[in-house]
DNA sequence: CAAATTCTAAAGTAAATCTAAAGTTGGTTG
DNA sequence: CAACCAACTTTAGATTTACTTTAGAATTTG
């Protein structure tokens, strides 16, 4: 899961940063709103993470833009102050969460989550498709009610597939959902055949159909037929 | 064990603070309404002791948060007077138990005893798991019947542990149960290394089987399978 | 201040990730 | 349709990251 954490106090920044790079997720940085509206307009993200008071803008017009152009990431406002007019006008545009600074990482961790689960998972914590179940709260895959054993990268790119099941996804749309913007975008994409083969052993190992249709010179699709 | 307490007396909240932490409680403070909610909202408690009357609100409401939250959390309510109406209005909204001002530290300590036994412990003084005993009123752990000698981190580990088995912990959950707020957040978490290096090598001393799963990238996982 | 506990740091080990190269397949073209 | 090239698959192993273990420094406790 990719998240764009837009935040001018530096510290905060690397802080969240940092915390939510250990749980496994994708992070990127954007420490005002220049930088933040470039990533927005060129990036898809699972969750945003808006902080309302930017240096070079306000964070109530960059959710008015997210809304604008229909972006399917989860917002969730960080406001210094638990200011009642903020919140209301934050949720009033579509922000799906609030939390005012100062805020424990965990209860960050624990509202990203809920966002996740509303917006991507269907209000589940298990996305299935047919015989593969995905646990994204305790991580964990099943093929036909056995548990394999995936690394985190293995992990995401299978929820990455099943989430766009029946869409074609390019190997540079697996890089960019996958990894952050230090990966050399110039770079060949073959590690990914690496993980995809990993992960295409383990499925078959259970018994379990391999979804993921080759689509040749374009990418890969996950689906039934 | 993880206490946060609710009191406005600076003297009586400075008190109960340290004669809890010397019984080897993780105690966090909060004198008044605000920094109370702020924390509730925030944190995972085991009890929370809750002083009714306070400068900027009221106990009670308190109560009903943490309640409609369905926290779980034990509460004891700690009141000025022997106010029937106050006791039965928090007994009846889901306080635990009830202690009248002036008390004495130990009747405290026995009343939390009490509660953590019926909220965490199903009732009884032993948290057990297979061969591992857990004596929460001596704070002694046995393998197979034999004592092993551990410190207070390590009985606290352990217990937790034991007490959310089958879950994965990460090092952040960890940290933050084991310590309080006053850890830097950014800091990495190596020194839970030790710590459970020790359990472990103390467990396998006596011929017990090491539970604890090292769940690579994600944390730790106290389980039979 | 002596002893025990807790934390830090560093060396050792294991696992995940990425790289590279050999093998295979599919599409294109003469 | 045969020969070739480009794209994909598979495997092995190099590199990086994460965890384990140990020793000892710093802190706390009696």
């Amino acid at each position: 899961m990719k998240i764009l954490i837009v935040e001018d106090e530096t510290d905060l920044l690397i802080t969240i940063s940092n915390y939510l790079t250990k749980e496994n997720y994708i992070c990127e940085l954007a420490e005002n709103f220049q930088k933040a509206f470039e990533k927005i307009s060129i990036y898809e993200y699972d969750i945003i993470l808006l902080d309302i008071t930017l240096p070079d803008g306000n964070g109530i017009d960059l959710l008015k833009y997210i809304k604008k152009k229909n972006l399917k990431a989860g917002i969730i406002i960080l406001s210094a102050k638990s200011s009642l007019d903020d919140k209301i006008t934050g949720l009033d545009l579509g922000a799906d969460d609030y939390i005012t600074k100062p805020f424990q990482l965990s209860e960050l961790n624990s509202r990203i989550n809920a966002v996740l689960r509303k917006h991507h998972f269907d209000g589940s914590n298990v996305v299935q498709f047919n015989e593969i179940k995905v646990d994204t709260v305790s991580k964990t895959i099943k093929v036909n009610d056995e548990e394999i054993i995936v690394t985190k990268k293995e992990y995401d790119m299978l929820l990455y597939f099943i989430l766009n099941k029946n869409r074609v996804l390019t190997k540079e749309a697996i890089a960019e959902h996958l990894w952050n913007d230090n990966i050399d975008q110039a770079d060949n994409f073959d590690f990914i055949y690496t993980h995809l083969n990993n992960i295409r052993r383990k499925i078959k190992s259970k018994g379990g159909t391999d979804y993921i249709k080759t689509i040749y010179g374009m990418g890969y699709k996950f689906s039934d037929r």
